[in-house]
DNA sequence: AGTCTAAGCCAAGCTTGTCG
DNA sequence: CGACAAGCTTGGCTTAGACT
């Protein structure tokens, strides 16, 4: 049954506001009476809200994926959310590619971003007792290692935009933390593992690959040796809208000092 | 800090629509 | 007509803000 026909009663949900009806001169309510009478039309109110958005979704995503809205009459709530997150992924990766091909600095960022991290990682290990000595080593040993291999990376001479790239199949894995740090034997990831489509190749830097993450800002994908099976990543985030632009040629291992905006930090 | 209250969120149960 | 999926209602719980 529709909704409208499972109505109560005929009052409007706007005119129950809690206010218009704390003042019936009668029969007052008490509190837990108003709550109990509003909440149904609160709920309504809110369902509403969120199945006009989701029609208003449906149209735009429809509209912007070139589709035919009679073809696609039966889309579910879930699809429209599938299919606005897909498109909104896309709308990212091509925004971002476009402007690290306009801006290299922002691998230089990323640069002096990590050097810093791993910088607080190697002093708050000096400081902290109970770590495990072995995984002590190893994590400062997985660092430097990304560090040396950071340090190594070249910047992109002309990336390629795609003209309609797909939706990289490893954006949105789980993020993967440090916990499985590498051997330090372990081959440099030069290569990326994402398997995506061929496209792919002209967003990977050095070994990275350059993916935009939910918030907007860039994700560094470094491939992650300790889960060889599905090729899991370490994606690293760096700020895209901070201001001061490092040369390229600057080393952040060098840099005197490194201002609190131009770096990414993980806090 | 403690209390009250409105608003929001969510899960469970119910209703409705669709399909074989 | 029964099974199933989708949507709706509702009660309980949480949260945020106002007030003392």
């Amino acid at each position: 049954m529709p909704a409208d026909l499972m109505e109560k009663n005929s009052s409007s949900p706007v005119a129950a506001t809690p206010a218009s009806m704390s003042n019936t001169p009668d029969k007052p309510k008490t509190a837990s009476e108003h709550r109990k009478s509003s909440k149904p039309i609160m709920e309504k109110r809110r369902r509403a809200r969120i199945n006009e958005s989701l029609g208003q979704l449906k149209t735009l995503i429809l509209d912007a994926l070139k589709k035919d809205s009679s073809r696609h009459s039966k889309l579910e709530k879930a699809d429209i959310l599938e299919m606005t997150v897909k498109h909104l992924r896309n709308l990212q990766r091509v925004q971002m590619t476009a402007a690290l091909s306009t801006d290299p600095s922002v691998l230089g960022k990323y640069r002096a971003g990590f050097s810093e991290c791993m910088n607080e990682v190697t002093r708050f290990l000096s400081t902290c007792e109970g770590v495990n000595t072995d995984v002590r080593t190893r994590l400062l040993g997985h660092l430097a290692n990304c560090m040396n291999q950071i340090n190594a990376m070249n910047y992109p001479t002309q990336p390629q935009i795609p003209a309609a790239a797909a939706p990289h199949p490893a954006y949105g894995q789980p993020l993967v933390q440090l916990q499985g740090a590498a051997p330090q034997s372990s081959p440099a990831p030069i290569a990326c593992k994402m398997g995506g489509p061929p496209v792919e190749a002209a967003k990977v830097y050095g070994g990275f690959q350059l993916v935009p993450a939910p918030d907007g800002q860039f994700a560094f994908l470094i491939t992650n040796p300790a889960f060889p099976h599905n090729g899991s990543v370490i994606p690293v985030y760096t700020n895209s809208n901070v201001g001061t632009a490092l040369p390229p040629s600057v080393s952040p291992s060098v840099m005197p000092s490194v201002t609190a905006d131009s770096v990414w930090r993980p806090w």
